[in-house]
Order: structure tokens, then sequence, then C-alpha cells
DNA sequence: CTCAGCCAGGTCATTCTTGATCATCGCTCA
DNA sequence: TGAGCGATGATCAAGAATGACCTGGCTGAG
């Protein structure tokens, strides 16, 4: 799925023109974006939370150098699937398993 | 950042009621979760992308118990945050490393 | 107000992380 | 719509970190 299939949804949603469907879900994703980078957790129930942790992590390597190259550091986010997100994902893997 | 939150965005860039903007964030959340329950990848240039991986995890325990619990197993979702949305986190890490 | 989500805590396996590169595909300009 | 551009994915390696299990209470979303 990419962003001109959630522009389809908003289509049969609402009233839009593509172009404003588009423009509505860009400014959604943006507007997570940009809670995140201000360090915000953004919790929406029945779908899962985004969550800014600081990376903690130490080392990565470059195989071809065979170095060790430390971890710049930085923050990393985390999602996490809600209840009803993570009870259907179960269930999908009963059907694929 | 909450629901609502994402909501008044929408109604300042469009001409929505709360109740309406709301909606159109739930639609949007929920076509994103029913992509990733179908197996499908959502990837959004520029913002980030999520994958559903089968989650191969073994063993937790119960501390109070001490025993160990297998895990069901099932499906993991990734979330992978975009270049640009790294790269800004990386700034963030600066401001308040 | 109510119910979902987080936290903590222990432990261990899975996973993520970095980096570089090619091929692929999302996205944008015409 | 079509073609081109630039971002993204997979990978190899090794080590460090997190997740998942449960429980119970508190905080916060709705």
């Amino acid at each position: 799925m990419i962003k001109n299939d959630l522009a389809e949804l908003l289509e049969k949603k609402a009233n839009f023109n593509r172009t404003k469907a588009v423009l509505m879900v860009e400014t959604i994703l943006d507007a997570i974006k940009k809670a995140l980078l201000a360090g915000e957790k953004v919790e929406i129930r029945g779908f899962g939370s985004f969550r800014v942790v600081p990376k903690k992590s130490g080392f990565g390597r470059d195989i071809r150098r065979n170095r060790q190259i430390p971890i710049s550091g930085g923050w990393r986010v985390k999602f996490r699937p809600g209840q009803d997100f993570k009870k259907q994902l179960k269930q999908q893997s009963i059907e694929q398993a």
C-alpha cells in the first residue's frame, strides 16, 4: 500500500479530489512525524502507539572493511500495535502458519 | 499526540467538523491497519514504512512463578522511519543529548 | 467515567543496528 | 499517463539491546 491507496480511501469516504485526498494523507503523516520529532508520544487507541526512545545501541559492523562502527546514537521510533491490532495479527498467523 | 490533535490538524487544512476530521483520521489509520493485516507492506515516501514480519521469537518468562512461557508466535509490525525522518531524529539527539 | 495501554521486572532468543551497493519501486515532473 | 529520479530493501557480521511472557496498578485516551 502506498500513499495513493490511502488517498483513494479518502476519496470514497468524502468528496475529495485525488489531489486533496493526498494532501490529507500527507498532513496526517507529517503531523505524526513532527510530533515524534518533538519527542512526543503518539497514541491512538485501537490502532497503536508510536514512541520515540533514545537509541542506546552500541556497535554495528562494516563487513567489507571488517571493522566495528560506533553507532552515532540518536532516537529510535518504536511502533506498538494496539490490543485489537495484535489480536488480529495472531489470527493472521493461524491462517498463514 | 492523540487522535484529537490529528483531527485539529485536518480542521485547519480543510473545512471539516471535528467529527468529520476524526473520521478521516480513523479512516486512514484503519486503512493502514487493514493493509498490514492483509500482509501488505505500507510504504510512504518521506514518512516511513510499515512491514509485517513473522515472529520467530521463542520464550518469555513469568517472574512470579519463575517458569518459562512459550511465545505463541504470530506477526510483528515493524515501522521504519524514512531517510528524512531519520535525519531529523539525529538532529534531535544533538539538541537533547 | 471507563477501559485500554504502559511500566517494571527477569530472562533469553530474536532482532536491530551500522554501512555500502544494486535493483526496485514510490513519487514527481512534464 | 509516462519516464526519470531518488529513496528504499536486502545483505553480511557481530554485538548490544529489546521484546515477550504475566500481573497489577496507575495514567491517560476516548
